[in-house]
DNA sequence: CTGAAAGCGCTTACAG
DNA sequence: CTGAAAGCGCTTACAG
């Protein structure tokens, strides 16, 4: 970039002040329209840009939001959740939409996340995104807010959380799974996944799963929670353990896509079929979860409508307009993985 | 954010002029290191950050990159093709690694990319990624080139083309794929995939492939070549088209794996078995290729590698050090799909 | 509607 | 090793 355009010079071959130049080229009211129009076809012969930095130094907002991507220190280094990864596409979507830019960072790398963007002067506000232990993280939420730091969540939705979260209807989309595989004629269940307070999204789809099972009188076994991160590997250890217990359920549900695809592959290794000798049901409607064999029944969300709450959301808040807190409900997909057994 | 320390703050409390503060944060030699320690304590006590925007401004660059994915325009709107999803997790954690932000920007909404982020000064270069129409976007190259702004593309690699590229070995992937198929006993094949100069390297991929027919005395079948863009759709669509031609080959190559899962999903519809009654290979080596049933063999191309070189070529031309196109090799990934057939 | 001037918060010669 | 000063390129009162 050598020789670039600034305002001075276009002010000069216009043959106006700067000040007029930089009030032009920002479509404001109090300039003649002709004035405008000739400063306009000038910046765009000089191929002039505002200078970002220096227009956001002095009117102090940046224009960009900043998306922080935390991972489970577990997870495969290479690889990040598939969930995630849409949503990263959909939020940048989002964001172009509404005129930001769209700072992408991935948090295992700085234990200082909560104070690293908006203090930098780099972004307006901040999304958070990602599992990751719950309990860890909430004291840093208070450190936002109490820096007066806009931010928007997405996890678990609960009374007395620090700022606004979005998220999905965990408990209700563990119910409505639930219900289905009693509705398939299935009497006992597994729950591959954590499903306590460290993951608040497990353990809300776990509970819905337990309200549902009770409803039906059938028996709540706690042997039958097996814990599990939303990883692969950690799905077909989970499973392993699972067939290496005394009885075997008719019905497992993952507490995530990425568990019920490593338990598939570990079903699969043990000769099992899916879902003639065990019904197997996800979370999420991942790509992938209609491209295994059998296709995964799974509890869809919405990934699309919630980057573009999660967006709209913060930028309220950067507008000082009020939010709060929602739920997104999750959409039952029915497929193939969970038909009746017998 | 109210009251956001400043360097004069600091300055005050120190007891030190405000360059000095300036000078211990970036840990200048030049400044005594008790004062720096003294300098360095009170940053962290007063949560001081440099503010981005004012150091930006100032020394003329912005520490930040920007990573612009085209999408093809026919694509669906809410899915991202999962190879670019991959390779854009492993950009972001490249960049990171190596102290920079990334911005990330999709490209269907801005015709005037090629403008937009190095001369907003809001990145110091650009990484380019994305299927697209290749003779659509040579030229824009030439206008990056002709502004002097700092970029890497990631995609084809030729002679002649403007600009440094990085991409995998196509021509090469598609002629190592092809002979496995050869020696698995298939001697008749099918290309799935956009084979002409607007798509460069499905181009590639097919020329490699016909590479290898020829050499093993087969015939090339143009018929045989079946247009698709990278999405299941048009896979499954360009294996319609195939069934319904005369005959049938014993083995289809497509040009990626996303294809190759609508291929795949075709091919069953219509009864028929992979590999049994039909052999089939992708390219990309995506999350679900190893989902699939049956497994599906590729070619891998190797997104963590070609994202750490992209950030490394890029940041060396913001260094003014030159650097050169290079070409990545694919590495064959034999799983279940491609066992011969009788 | 327009211009002159201040100032956003830094970095970096320059002088000591 | 340190400080005083200039200046990066804008936006925005302020005065006309």
């Amino acid at each position: 970039m050598k020789n670039k355009a600034t305002s001075l010079d276009i002010a000069f071959q216009a043959g106006v002040s700067q000040s007029t130049v930089s009030r032009a080229l920002r479509n404001s009211p109090l300039v003649n329209p002709e004035t405008r129009q000739k400063i306009q076809r000038l910046a765009k012969e000089l191929k002039y840009k505002v200078d970002k930095n220096a227009s956001n130094l002095r009117s102090q907002h940046t224009g960009t939001l900043a998306l922080l991507l935390f991972e489970d220190p577990t997870s495969d280094d290479s690889m990040i959740n598939p969930f995630f990864l849409s949503m990263l596409g959909c939020i940048t979507r989002a964001a172009a939409v509404n005129g930001y830019d769209l700072l992408v960072s991935f948090q295992q790398l700085s234990e200082d996340w909560h104070a690293d963007y908006e203090d930098a002067s780099k972004a307006d506000g901040l999304i958070l995104l990602g599992y990751g232990d719950y309990i860890d993280y909430a004291e840093k939420l208070n450190q936002l807010k109490e820096q007066e730091t806009h931010f928007v969540r997405y996890g678990s939705v609960e009374d007395g959380q620090t700022g606004v979260s979005l998220g999905c209807d965990n408990f209700d989309g563990g119910y409505v799974m639930t219900k289905h595989l009693i509705a398939q004629g299935h009497k006992s269940f597994a729950f591959l996944g954590g499903a306590d307070a460290h993951c608040p999204e497990f353990q809300a789809r776990y509970q819905g799963h337990c309200k549902a099972i009770v409803e039906a009188d059938l028996p709540v076994n706690q042997t039958m929670q097996i814990d599990a991160i939303s990883t692969e590997d950690s799905g077909s250890d989970a499973a392993r353990t699972l067939l290496s217990l005394d009885e075997r359920p008719d019905a497992v549900f993952c507490a995530s896509d990425m568990i019920a695809v490593g338990a598939l592959t570990q079903f699969h290794r043990q000769g099992l079929s899916v879902p003639d000798d065990i019904a197997l049901a996800g979370f999420d409607d991942i790509p992938v979860a209609h491209l295994t064999s059998p296709q995964l029944t799974t509890m869809q969300q919405n990934t699309k409508l919630a980057a573009d709450r999660l967006v709209e959301s913060l930028i309220k808040q950067i507008h000082n307009t009020p939010v709060e807190s929602a739920l997104i409900p999750a959409k039952l997909i029915v497929r193939e993985s969970c038909r009746k057994s017998n």
